[in-house]
DNA sequence: CAGGCGTGGAC
DNA sequence: TGTCCAAGCCT
């Protein structure tokens, strides 16, 4: 069996030519373009992940001057991390990264290794962060599929509005297919970039794409998404919101808080004591003898 | 594998 | 306002 041509030959080509062309451009000066680190690049990956560039910036400056290796980071306690991830969301990414670098400096000698396997085992990073931090730390030669290239592929290569729930075989197939022998770090930077500034979710600024004219859902006449919408994630009143605001209270201590004050930010009690017990059970809280809780130690 | 997991900006 | 969305990962 054979994967069909995504694309003419001539097409591909151009696709490939006027978008790393367009990237030498227009590709925005963010810090972990800047002949970053590998660990640095490491870093603004955990932080990237379902949270926007403009609210990572800060907290990525701060991150990587203060904990500048895996082993300054991992010689710290996790609740210094998870106080040091501030608003960003998510902050089980915070204990991730936190063991991330302790597997580094127990399995690597320090160091973030470049091969996708070891990347793949370090905890926090799955599909997407592996193939990022080879590609955009080590030069190396992987399909990076993210919302964006996800996104991109399904407008330009395929017609459609928006890519399927989850990611396919086909998508991957399709992503090994495009990716360049050569430039493929550049390539995938590329493709994110577009979709990031261009080739957007809500209103594509298709004025503003290199690509325009090879656009086959652009030809088509922007088709609706035709597949059942995904459902909306569920936020007012739910467990997540609740350990939100738990965790605001422990951010925003300096030390150990008494129960009352966890107390005060959540009327439901039988909820706010079963998110407390996750926040516990995940490693995000730790309870003291004396009925307080603090970042854990 | 569908659902849980934060937060805030845009419309 | 509420809804959608943002460089996912884990179970």
């Amino acid at each position: 069996m054979t994967t069909p041509a995504p694309l003419p030959v001539a097409d591909l080509a151009r696709l490939h030519d006027e978008l790393l062309d367009w990237f030498d451009r227009t590709a925005r000066d963010l810090p972990w373009r800047r002949n970053a680190s590998p660990w640095a690049v490491m870093v603004s990956e955990f932080m990237l992940q379902q949270t926007p560039v403009s609210r990572v910036l800060p907290v990525y400056e701060a991150w990587v001057d203060r904990w500048p290796t895996p082993a300054a980071l991992a010689a710290e306690p996790t609740g210094e991390a998870v106080r040091a991830w501030g608003r960003l969301g998510y902050p089980r990414r915070a204990l991730r990264l936190h063991a991330a670098a302790t597997a580094m400096v127990d399995r690597h000698g320090g160091e973030v290794p470049s091969s996708l396997d070891d990347l793949l085992a370090l905890p926090g990073v799955g599909d997407y962060t592996a193939a990022a931090v080879s590609s955009f730390a080590f030069g190396g030669r992987e399909a990076v599929l993210d919302t964006n290239v996800r996104r991109v592929f399904a407008r330009v290569v395929r017609g459609e509005q928006f890519p399927p729930a989850a990611v396919t075989s086909a998508e991957r197939e399709l992503a090994t297919v495009l990716l360049p022998v050569r430039d493929a770090h550049r390539w995938a930077a590329a493709t994110m970039e577009l979709g990031a500034v261009v080739c957007t979710a809500r209103s594509p600024r298709c004025d503003a794409c290199p690509v325009a004219d090879l656009c086959r859902w652009r030809a088509a006449g922007y088709p609706a998404y035709d597949r059942p919408a995904r459902r909306g994630q569920a936020w007012h009143g739910t467990d997540r919101q609740c350990r939100g605001q738990l965790m605001a209270v422990l951010r925003d201590a300096p030390g150990p808080v008494p129960k009352s004050a966890l107390d005060a930010v959540w009327a439901d009690a039988l909820q706010r004591e079963r998110a407390l017990d996750g926040l516990v059970a995940d490693g995000l809280v730790e309870p003291l003898p004396d009925d307080t809780y603090s970042l854990p130690s």
